[in-house]
DNA sequence: AGTATATGTCAGTGTTGTTGACATTCCAAG
DNA sequence: CTTGGAATGTCAACAACACTGACATATACT
């Protein structure tokens, strides 16, 4: 690409921050940060015969419990065979609670057990000790600006999702 | 100092950022982040029997033209297995090219041809495009505050990497 | 000559995604 | 009430892509 800056200020704003090269770097920056995000739960989860698709399952159920599987699908985007697999494991390993739905009996509502409750403070309490370095050494308006641009940058039912889990918060 | 304002409040600074509760919104933030920011290439690949390790490749084999296998497999931070087999299809459908080092003749360095550079543009050009209007939407100084958290995220070696290919941009 | 390095290859395994087939349950139209 | 369709979840088989381990080849260095 011999044209660095495809992006040309309009109306007199400085458009700068949107070149091809500033984009480059902000992708490049996307895929080694998310490998710095991943790497402590996967270190721990390689030890424990589970992988990230477990993390992400266990994550979610902590986050809301007694969400049915289909919930689960539509927040996790894989498909339920995918997701089965995964929660059949867990609630075979006793992480997980699968009950039977009281109004709708074909759904089932999923819980952590104490061990996943468990596994899920141990998970996430790695997670959560990078990210407050990271928001620690950046600072709150960097901060702000992090999360402003991730959720510009997701698709639209993700960030639905997102801001539906998000303002359910404590 | 990027932060301008934490650092003027006395010791007992606002730390509200820094809450479990933000923290977490900052995890599943990337959550689904990351999964808008691989959707576009992902779907152009799946229609081309390649995946987003070939993405990955192609990306920084036309980031860094000529690049050795020894570097790319540090930049990927997978196994020389898993990188070979994804060049050896690049190389046999004639988007890589492997030329024998001159210097030393035991290094192969790698190249896009035509049409690798083709598939480059087309899927880094889908990938800008939601890039430039999450970073539009977001404004400058939110891009800024982005990038600060990013690379705070990042594993050492990893930001090595980063800023050593950011450093050498156009 | 002998060791180390860079690369490629083969075989086997594990996680995680996919599709297809199927069982169960609910609900609504006849 | 029965029947058929929709929703939900499970099982089986397969593909992509990561991993480890072992080994081959060519080259470089000492």
């Amino acid at each position: 690409m011999a044209d660095g800056r495809s992006t040309t200020a309009q109306s007199g704003e400085n458009l700068l921050f949107l070149t091809d090269e500033q984009l480059r770097q902000g992708i490049e920056a996307m895929f080694f940060a998310y490998r710095g995000f991943t790497a402590d739960p996967d270190r721990i989860l390689s030890d424990l015969a589970y992988g990230r698709a477990h993390h992400r399952a266990v994550h979610f159920i902590n986050r809301a419990p007694g969400t049915t599987v289909n919930n689960l699908l539509n927040i996790l985007g894989v498909t339920k065979q995918s997701l089965n697999r995964v929660l059949r494991t867990l609630i075979e390993d006793g992480l997980v609670e699968s009950k039977v739905g009281k109004v709708d009996k074909r759904e089932r509502h999923l819980f952590l057990t104490e061990d996943g409750q468990a596994l899920e403070q141990k998970l996430s309490d790695a997670q959560r000790a990078r990210m407050r370095m990271a928001f620690r050494d950046a600072g709150p308006e960097a901060v702000a600006g992090f999360r402003t641009v991730l959720e510009a940058m997701m698709d639209r039912e993700m960030r639905f999702a997102y801001t539906r889990l998000r303002d359910s918060g404590t």
